[in-house]
DNA sequence: TGAATAGTGTCTCTTAGACAGTATGGC
DNA sequence: GCCATACTGTCTAAGAGACACTATTCA
């Protein structure tokens, strides 16, 4: 609880605490800017040349500054929480679905960016969202799914916030397993290469992007095959828990959704704690 | 201000939120481990096969817990003021030198990490200092400089805290400019390597090292020599202002130090900001 | 002349990418 | 047969590292 006497004393007191997070889901690119599908349900989603997107799920504020505009879904922090319990909670407010990676992203506390508002400092997760699983996005009153090549107009400095995300993501997907938490336990090289696609947003040569899976060691056949269409079925595989048997199996190990205090590169506090 | 009524309810309440920062400083290695030259002031400090050491201000806690161990130097975050002005303001406690890099490091917030104090959300940075201007560490009471090789016992999560500091440091040395702000405006590349040496804390092979700075194109001749002994002189280089000129110069542009609210690779908030 | 550092040349290995060509399924 | 996708082979260019060698200064 805090008591504010007036506007100038209010200015020394410490700023609220906020925990955000930019949520990145593969969807179909047959979907629209609502979230929901414009082809039939069933339908096979990985076409012919299409390059699946991401899709981040906003909020629309009910009350100035930015009434009106979209912004990052996000709560207070309570005390004797985690960070990651708050953004998970966060999460939650805007799909039912569980993610496969959440990493912290930065926190933002510059006295500016509160823009009339109570100043705040936001703390930023970043999560995955696979796509065989990102079949129900929640469509609330006040809830919309849109693609990052097509956002509303964003409140405060969301949209940087929201770039920075796509920045991190797409150097991550080079030197870490996080593309491994988006494709079942059994995919074709091609679905995983449609999730190296749609993070990077442009097309990968199919036989350089085998060549290069398959020389990490970190996937390995398991003898079946996947026939989906009027061509060769594709052979599947699983991912190889990456104990150094693999030749060039990077040292980095995400912590799992939930952890605790640790980043993911590899770790991190001051009473000054 | 805040009111406690008791634990139960203090539980409930949001966390404190303080600022620390992890201070890097290029020091001389014959300098002992309480930040005084152990050789003559006035001698060069370039010798033979050593290699500089990074060194550590830290903080000895004078009330429990931890007391007696060493810590990150830190201080509350003041509202009204950004997150940098507050690292920056610890930053002076330990030393009156001016940064020539300052960036976030991470945010830690887990309730586990208090062991008994007041819970608290720490937003970490880290600094650099040059080698040139670490001449006066300001040796307080209970302030000392130690080799980031030789740490005393640390209180909280501190040493993994500094820990993942210089892995942060090591990853982007790679990738951006930072070793620039630790030499002076002209330099050989012997200085030069002798800060990668450093950081990363092992011997690099000078051909090599010198064949990729200049193959970066970040760096030019001056005309100039300098000679500092018995063996043929060293040309002096200055950094280039990175315009796109050079052949791989990437595209990312750290802030500076005091800078606003965005971090260094590219970019980043939620009553939801 | 020798010690010490500055700087050049060259070789190998690895990796990313371009791209031609082959294999195998449904229609 | 045709098409579409899966997969293989091969070439090139760029980069990192090992390391032998030359250059230039002072003592």
């Amino acid at each position: 609880m805090r008591i504010s006497a007036n506007v100038s004393e209010r200015a020394k007191e410490p700023p609220n605490i906020g925990v955000s997070v930019v949520i990145l889901a593969l969807g179909p690119s047959d979907m629209d800017a609502h979230g929901s599908l414009s082809a039939p349900a069933g339908a096979d989603a990985s076409v012919n040349d299409t390059i699946p997107t991401l899709r981040i799920p906003l909020v629309r504020r009910i009350r100035q500054p930015f009434l009106g505009d979209w912004a990052l879904p996000g709560g207070d922090l309570q005390g004797g929480r985690s960070l990651e319990y708050a953004a998970e909670k966060a999460l939650r407010s805007t799909t039912s679905l569980h993610p496969q990676y959440l990493e912290q992203l930065y926190t933002f506390g510059d006295p500016s960016r509160s823009h009339g508002g109570l100043p705040m400092v936001s703390i930023v997760y970043w999560a995955l969202i696979g796509e065989t699983e990102a079949k129900d996005f929640r469509e609330a009153q006040n809830v919309r799914w849109f693609p990052v090549n097509q956002l509303p107009p964003l409140a405060f400095d969301h949209k940087d916030i929201i770039e920075y995300a796509l920045t991190r993501v797409r150097n991550k997907i080079e030197y870490s397993d996080i593309a491994t938490r988006l494709v079942g336990s059994e995919f074709t090289l091609s679905q995983l290469r449609n999730v190296y696609e749609a993070i990077y947003g442009r097309k990968l040569d199919a036989p350089n992007f085998r060549r290069r899976m398959l020389s990490t060691g970190m996937v390995e056949p398991t003898g079946e095959k996947l026939a989906r269409g009027a061509h060769r079925p594709a052979c599947l595989y699983r991912y190889v828990a990456h104990t150094g048997t693999g030749k060039s199996a990077k040292s980095t190990k995400p912590a799992k959704p939930g952890s605790r205090d640790i980043p993911t590169i590899p770790t991190q506090r001051t009473a000054q704690q």
